[in-house]
DNA sequence: CTTGATTTGTAGTAAAATTACAAAAATTAT
DNA sequence: ATAATTTTTGTAATTTTACTACAAATCAAG
């Protein structure tokens, strides 16, 4: 929560024109018009020349570049360029939550925006040291096994399908029993993939703990702090920020399919070309 | 491949950067040249005069010049506003392929931003008075089945989760004959959902004509010129770009989940409060 | 009022972008 | 292969745009 705070923080710099909008009581009177031509338009003045801009405010052109310095920008182009920047983004990387009251057209794009700002965060922060250990043990290993619980199932299986294409060593299994009765019987060269999108799951550290202990390599995708990521051999996380409280998840399964997919790719490319091709 | 092409030549909104990318075959030798240098950098692109960018791209101003016509800008300048504007964002909107000699670092940005930018378009190309009407005939629905193939059908059976925890009568079948055998004993107030990431497929169009012909309502989520789509009651399209050639979807699964939580949302919404709330 | 400070505009300069035209490649026909 | 035609590319001049120095105007306090 504080995080997303912290990231609508850092985009609030970026939006020029809320910051003119904000900071336009404290303007005098030339920049005042300046500011209100901008405002009024603001498409527009990233089109047009220092000199229409001036007209349309009924100011000289000076005064135009004295309001960008204002502004910290270089200079007029710059200016522009900025407004652009501040305009031109679509997606909100905010992450808002959903209100009762909200209709297709509000709760749709609010939907779309909590995906992709988890997904640009994730593809901010994710290793890629970590990615090409895990894509190495995978090549090498001699089963693997996807373990997961409730929503994230869908991910395991998901996962085994693209695997089993590339005629690699896989199954999942969303049996907690079932489970626990192949990590039981885990060998030195299995890799057990688990994968869960809650902080502290009891069943699955259980059984990944099960799977340590008989030597096997361990690999779990999970929030950051997780037990289960303390225990394994290798961890991926992903700190996913939900819209709803309502215990279902959206975003965190669309970004661990994603994350799948990463190692997928990273799979195909390493047999491919057995060198040292996914080397960091 | 084709198909890419068509729609970007279409769709005057998409980003500068993709559609420049995309192009780059068919330009010549110094337009591939400025292309390039672009891309390489676009962000310092939008700062730069023409005069800087010639020099870096190794060709003469004019050239520049002629390369902003090429792409239907009115000059320079606007075609820095351009970039500019699809770069604002922070992700690239581009739909890049995944070399062999791709590593880590490269290739799990391209995959996070090729999934990210499929989500962006869908965002504002999907119909919110399309999503009204299915989540309207959903919420009516006697029973709903969701039908799918291959890929796809992980949408299915996560959709299935999540209505069934709605406490709504849905299932999801990936065996065409049972497909078949429910499609014909569909009655009136069945809802058929048909998901279908190729543009054509024979078996699941047979099974949505058949539940078609007994007067069941057939929703379909597809890329927009597919057959099944004409035949539906009510159709979504999303037409996703994938990075890699090889027959593995990877957007598409993801821009699925995304739209059916979509759905997901509007029913809870819908059901939460019975009046004109989810009504665009 | 008048002085000093601040703000605004005028005019000139520098820089950037565009256009016209000529040279150089590339393509085609002979 | 080579001449003729077309296309592509660059040079140089022109036009447009942005910036700077300085002067005029406005404002505030004595």
């Amino acid at each position: 929560m504080s995080r997303a705070l912290k990231i609508s923080a850092k985009k609030a710099n970026l939006s020029l024109i809320e910051v003119i909008s904000k900071e336009l009581p404290k303007l005098n009177k030339t920049q005042t018009k300046v500011a209100q031509a901008i405002l009024a338009d603001p498409k527009s003045a990233t089109e047009s020349s220092i000199a229409s801009l001036a007209k349309k405010s009924a100011v000289s052109e000076p005064s135009i570049n004295r309001f960008c310095k204002r502004f910290n920008a270089t200079g007029f182009p710059d200016l522009k360029l900025r407004i652009a920047r501040s305009l031109a983004s679509g997606i909100c990387y905010v992450y808002p939550k959903i209100e009762a009251s909200d209709n297709v057209a509000i709760f749709t794009p609010k939907i779309f925006d909590s995906v992709i700002s988890n997904l640009a965060l994730v593809r901010e922060n994710i290793c890629h040291q970590r990615i090409y250990q895990i894509v190495e043990r995978i090549v090498q290993a001699r089963h693997i096994y996807f373990f997961a619980l409730g929503a994230s199932s869908i991910v395991a299986r998901d996962a085994v399908n693209k695997f089993h294409s590339l005629s690699l060593p896989v199954s999942s299994h969303d049996d907690i029993l079932i489970q626990q009765m192949f990590a039981s019987k885990g060998q030195h060269k299995d890799v057990f993939f688990i994968i869960s999108d809650t902080n502290h799951n009891k069943e699955l550290f259980d059984v990944a703990q099960t799977a340590k202990n008989n030597g096997s390599v361990v690999i779990s995708l999970t929030p950051s702090k997780s037990a289960l990521s303390h225990l394994s051999t290798f961890s991926l996380y992903a700190d996913i920020f939900e819209l709803s409280d309502n215990q279902m998840p959206l975003s965190s399964r669309v970004v661990y399919l994603v994350i799948l997919d990463v190692l997928i790719m990273g799979v195909v490319l390493n047999i491919d070309n057995r060198h040292d091709i996914t080397k960091v």
